[in-house]
DNA sequence: GCAGAGGTACTCGGATACGCGCTGTCCGAGTAAATTGGG
DNA sequence: CCCAATTTACTCGGACAGCGCGTATCCGAGTACCTCTGC
C-alpha cells in the first residue's frame, strides 16, 4: 500500500479539526503540518477531490475542506480515493488455461471466493471506522490536540 | 497484490492432489497445468521453498511437494511466502514530524491502530482457510477433478 | 469618499522526469538415473 | 550375470534485462484580493 494513503488519512483528520475555520486549508499548510512535499501531497488531495471526499476551492485563499461531515466519511472512502477501487487480489482464472482447463470445475473459482471473503472483511473493518470515530478517540486521549492543530495551521 | 500469489495458490492446490504420487512434481509440469511461464513460476516456488511451505528435491526426477499435510497449510502461509510478511500499511509516524509534532498525542497512532485491526481481520480470514478446506470444497462440487489433475500432470 | 478597472499574489490542476519493485528469461550447480565396461 | 565408474539428462537455484507504477517536481489556468485612478 502506497505512502499516499497514510498522508491522506492524517490530512483528512486534520481537516476535521480545521473544518471550524472559515477558510479552506491550502495544500501547503497541510504539508507543513507533517513535513511532507507540498506538490506531491497536492496530487493526492486531487485524488480525494475527484472521489468527492474533499472539496477544493481554487484561487487566493483557496484550499481543501471535507465534502461531508466526519461521521459520513469512512477510512475506506479515503483509501479507495487514493489507491483506487479495484480489489487487491485479481483472479485471472488460470484454472481455465493450460492442461488443467479440462479438469476445471464449473462455478466460481473457490480460491477467488476465499480471497474475496477476506478482502471483504478488510473493507468492512475499514468502512466501519469514520473520521469522527478517529477524531473522538484522539480528543479523548489528549483533548488539547484539535485546538493545537488549529493554532499551528494558522501560524 | 502480485500475480504470483494466484499462481502459488493454484499450484499448491494442485500439489495437494498430486501428493499421492510417489515422485515430486517439477515446476515445468505445474506450469503446463495452467499455461504459465515455467522459469518465472519456478521463482515463486523458490519463495515457497524458502518459507518452508513446500519442499524441493533437486536432480533428475526432482520437483516440489507440500512440506506439510494440507490441513496445516493455510492460504495466509502461501501469501506470506510469496508477498513477504511485512504489513501492507506501514505507519511512518508522520504525526511526529512537521508543525503538528507539538500537538501529537502520546501513545500509539490511532489511525495506525485502525489499519492494523483491519489488516488483522484480513489475515485471520486468510489463516482460517487451509488447503484442505479448498480441496474438499472443490472435490464436493466436482469429484472428478483430483483424478483428472493427476492424469493430466503425468501425461 | 466611492466605484470600477487593472494588476498581483496565491491556489489548484495536470503534464513531465526519476527510481524501485514486479515481471520475465537465462544459464550454472547438483543430483539421480541410465549406460557401459570389467570382473 | 553382477557391480562400479562414467556419462547423461533433468531439475532447482540464483544471476541478469525489461517494464509499469508509485514518487517527486514543476509550471500553467483560474480566482479572489488589493491597488490605483477617475469621478
Amino acid at each position: 500500500m502506497s505512502h499516499g494513503v497514510e498522508w491522506a488519512l492524517h490530512c483528512c483528520l486534520d481537516l476535521v479539526w480545521l473544518a471550524h475555520e472559515e477558510r479552506p486549508v491550502p495544500a501547503v499548510r497541510l504539508a507543513a503540518l507533517h513535513d511532507l512535499p507540498p506538490a506531491y501531497l497536492n496530487k493526492h488531495l486531487q485524488a480525494l477531490t475527484r472521489a468527492g471526499v474533499v472539496a477544493s476551492t481554487p484561487g487566493k485563499n483557496g484550499g481543501f475542506r471535507l465534502a461531508y461531515p466526519p461521521e459520513r466519511v469512512s477510512l475506506m472512502d479515503i483509501i479507495a480515493a487514493v489507491e483506487g477501487q479495484e480489489p487487491a487480489f485479481r483472479c485471472t482464472e488460470i484454472r481455465l488455461r493450460g492442461l488443467a482447463a479440462e479438469a476445471a470445475p464449473r462455478g466460481d473459482c473457490v480460491i477467488s471466493q476465499a480471497m474475496r471473503r477476506a478482502e471483504l472483511a478488510w473493507r468492512s473493518a475499514m468502512a466501519a471506522v469514520t473520521l469522527a470515530d478517529i477524531a473522538a478517540e484522539v480528543e479523548q486521549k489528549s483533548p488539547g490536540t484539535p485546538a493545537r492543530i488549529r493554532q499551528l495551521a494558522n501560524a
